[in-house]
Parts: C-alpha cells; sequence; structure tokens
DNA sequence: CTCCCCTCTGCGGTTACATCA
DNA sequence: TGTGATGTAACCGCAGAGGGG
C-alpha cells in the first residue's frame, strides 16, 4: 500500500510540479505507517469507490462524535441525526461498519467520480447564505467575487452529483492552483487521517477519560493538514466576513482559547479546529507586531525628541560661552551653577539652581533616563500614541 | 522522587496563495 | 494583461508544560 502511495504523491507532485515536503509517510508513534488515503482522490479525477467514500463518512462521523464529546450540550441524537440526514443525502444506504478492512480498497481509487457524501453533515449551516458548493464547481476560482467558499466543506447532493460528474472534467484539466478539487480533497484528507490518527493514539497510549481520548483525536485532527495534504497544492482558504469578525470578537474577550474553546467557535462557525487555532496564533502574531511597531514608532520619536534636545543643549551652551567670554561681569563666576532641562513633551527650558560644591547634574545618565517620560514603561500600547496621560512637570514645580 | 516518553500548545519564522493597485 | 506589493491562512520546527509509566 506504502508503494501505491508513494506513487500516487509522487505523480500528483510531479503533475503539480510541487517542491514537496517529504512528510508524507510519518510514524504515529507506534511504529506503524500511516498515511492519507483521501490523498488519492486529490488527483483530481475524483474517486471512484463507494468503500472510500463510507469511509470517509465513517471517519468523518468519528470527528464530528469526538468533536461533540469534547462540547457539553451536546447529544448523540445529533450524531445519529447528522448520519442519517448525511446517508439520506448521500442516497447510500450500505452500512459502513460492516467492512472490515476498507483500506484495502485503495486500489480502487483514482478513476471514475463517485459521489460523494458531506463530510459535515451540518455543511454548510442551514441559514447559511452560501449556496450549494457544486453550483460553483464549476466556476475558475480566479474570477473576481467568485463566491465559493472553501472554508465549507462541499455539500454534495445526489442532484448535484451529476453535474460535478461532468465538472469534474473541467477541474482535472484546470491548473492545480485553481481547482477548487484540490481544497475539496484536502479536507477528505484531513478526515481520513484524523481517524487514522486517533486509532494510532489509542493505540499508542490508552486513555481511561473520554475526554483526553477525544482532546487526542482532535489535536490529532488539527495537525492532520500538516501530515495529509500530500503533493497537493497548499490551497487559500479566506475566511468570511462573518467568521473573521465573529473571531474577532471572541479574540478582544481572549485572545488564547482552551480546547473547549476552540471546538466551540469552530462548531460555530463551520471551521474546523486547527483553523480555529491557526487563526489566533496568526491574530496574535499580528497582534505583537502592531505592539512592535507601535514601539519602534514611539522609540523613533524619542530618538527624534531627544535629537532636538540635544541641538537645543548645545546652542544654549553655546550661547552661555558666548556670554561668559564676553561678560565683564565680576559676580559672573559666583553665580550658582545652573542646570538646563528641557521638558521633551512641551519642549520649553527650565533652569535648576544647584549648590556650587555639588556636581553637575548629568543629564544622560541613567537616573535621567529612568526618570524621562520615555522610559519603556511609559510607552504606548498598540493604540496611537497620545499625550492623555501628561507626565509631570519637573521644572514648574521647580519654578513655583 | 526522578527520569523518560508522549502529547499538547504557543511562538517565531516562513511559505503559499488570494487580492489589489 | 502582467506584475509587484500586501495580507493572511497554513505550515514547520522548536520549546516548555503537564501527565503517565
Amino acid at each position: 500500500m506504502e508503494l501505491r502511495l508513494s506513487l500516487g504523491e509522487a505523480s500528483i507532485s510531479k503533475q503539480y510540479g510541487m517542491a514537496k515536503k517529504s512528510r508524507e509517510v510519518k510514524s504515529n508513534g507506534n511504529g506503524n505507517k500511516k498515511f492519507s488515503l483521501g490523498f488519492c482522490m486529490g488527483l483530481g479525477i475524483g474517486a471512484s469507490s463507494n468503500v472510500v467514500e463510507q469511509e470517509q463518512e465513517k471517519s468523518t462521523r468519528k470527528d464530528v462524535v469526538e468533536d461533540e464529546d469534547q462540547s457539553d450540550d451536546e447529544s448523540t441524537e445529533d450524531d445519529e441525526d447528522d448520519d442519517n440526514d448525511a446517508t439520506a443525502e448521500n442516497g447510500n444506504t450500505n452500512n459502513t461498519a460492516s467492512n472490515p478492512n476498507p483500506i484495502q480498497q485503495l486500489d480502487l481509487l483514482p478513476l471514475a467520480p463517485v459521489p460523494r457524501s458531506n463530510p459535515f453533515p451540518n455543511w454548510p449551516p442551514p441559514n447559511s447564505d452560501h449556496h450549494d458548493s457544486s453550483v460553483h464547481l464549476s466556476l475558475p476560482s480566479t474570477t473576481r467575487g467568485f463566491d465559493f467558499d472553501v472554508n465549507r466543506l462541499p455539500t454534495v447532493t445526489a442532484a448535484a452529483e451529476e453535474r460535478e460528474t461532468e465538472e469534474g472534467r473541467v477541474m482535472s484539466s484546470s491548473s492545480p492552483t485553481n481547482s477548487v478539487a484540490s481544497s475539496f480533497q484536502m479536507d477528505f484528507c484531513m478526515f481520513r487521517s484524523s481517524s487514522a490518527a486517533n486509532g494510532g493514539n489509542n493505540n499508542n497510549k490508552k486513555r481511561s477519560s473520554d475526554d483526553s481520548a477525544a482532546m487526542d483525536g482532535e489535536r490529532a485532527s488539527s495537525r492532520a493538514s500538516d501530515e495529509d495534504d500530500n503533493g497537493l497544492t497548499r490551497k487559500k482558504l479566506r475566511l468570511s466576513k462573518e467568521q473573521s469578525a465573529f473571531l474577532e470578537e471572541s479574540f478582544k474577550e481572549h485572545n488564547t482559547l482552551n480546547p473547549k474553546q476552540k471546538l466551540a467557535l469552530a462548531k460555530q462557525l463551520n471551521l474546523r479546529p486547527r483553523q480555529v487555532e491557526v487563526w489566533f496564533q496568526n491574530r496574535r502574531a499580528r497582534t505583537k507586531l502592531k505592539q512592535t511597531e507601535v514601539d519602534c514608532e514611539y522609540l523613533k520619536r524619542c530618538c527624534e525628541t531627544l535629537t532636538e534636545e540635544n541641538r537645543r543643549l548645545h546652542k544654549e551652551l553655546q550661547e552661555l560661552r558666548a556670554l561668559k567670554t564676553t561678560s565683564s561681569n565680576p559676580f559672573f563666576m559666583q553665580l550658582p551653577a545652573t542646570t538646563l532641562t528641557m521638558c521633551p513633551s512641551c519642549e520649553r527650558v527650565a533652569t535648576t539652581t544647584t549648590s556650587s560644591t555639588a556636581p553637575p547634574t548629568d543629564t544622560s545618565s541613567a537616573s535621567a533616563v529612568a526618570s524621562s517620560p520615555f522610559s519603556l514603561s511609559t510607552r504606548p500600547r498598540y493604540y496611537p500614541f497620545s499625550h492623555t496621560q501628561p507626565h509631570p512637570h519637573p521644572h514648574r514645580s521647580a519654578a513655583s
């Protein structure tokens, strides 16, 4: 089987001209090799076996069940309803559990199109304004305003299957990057490997609680895409505005997610938990980057202000020296030492009279920096720089 | 208790793709 | 229509925490 797979991968990689990283076959930690069955469908030719379809559906169900084990408010009736819906949609009444060794059916894969069930029975949501994905499959994804939401797993109804069968020709002849089939199949790959990974985990490490088992499954599912988009072009999946807005709102509340939150969010948005996880990771990264930019800008302003202050001080010093050399006042030298300071905010020079015996104040010392209004502790926080919190003006108090 | 292994998670960096000017 | 810039989803590798044997 591995040989068959590697051949398939090679063909795909060759066909797509990809520099594929060697992650096609991995150990699942139990010494067994696991691989993506679904990748064979990535040829864009279409799957050929009902058995394969059943396997996909079965693994999908497993994912869904495990996901819903994670959520407290889910009942198993929903699962059954989903199963029924999927079966009804598919028109496939075969007993999927009756196949003892479905993996052996792999060699039937890459030929004729086959009816596909909906891997996510509740996908798309009933009130979704997204159209049946099968309608959009015939459209090139590069078209502007193309409405096919690649984030949603395709729902292929029996009525749409014929159309899709015809469109398979278009898909297979189109460029891989434009092929809707690629994302289509990537999703199948993930479901497939999810179940495989779950099995591996269960064999490898026995867990007593359903929770932990589900966690393993979820995590495996999360990372599954890392392993199983073998040879397929990574499809860019744009989140819808609604999804982004919802995620954004959620991020405002908490910028990290615990597994339950992640699953709930994924379920609510009809995304995979992995997508939610990645979105939050990227969102945190963006926040950090923004903060870095703000800090950078802030330090730049600090630098500019200090440069200006330095320039003024030099100018002031020159004036004082000129005054000193031109002054014939005998009391000039007996005046107490004066330290000039400038408020970086209002840019006014203030004088501080010190004892003539005291050492001159070093305005560039660390203490001066630490007391500077530009200390890092007061740097702005990812919002526009403002002076809403004016710093105390030492020279004002000294002057008063 | 300590060590080792495994899993999970977050992060930094990067890649790949979609979109726009 | 082609192209570079930009935004971002997805990926990779690593580190650290935590649990179990």
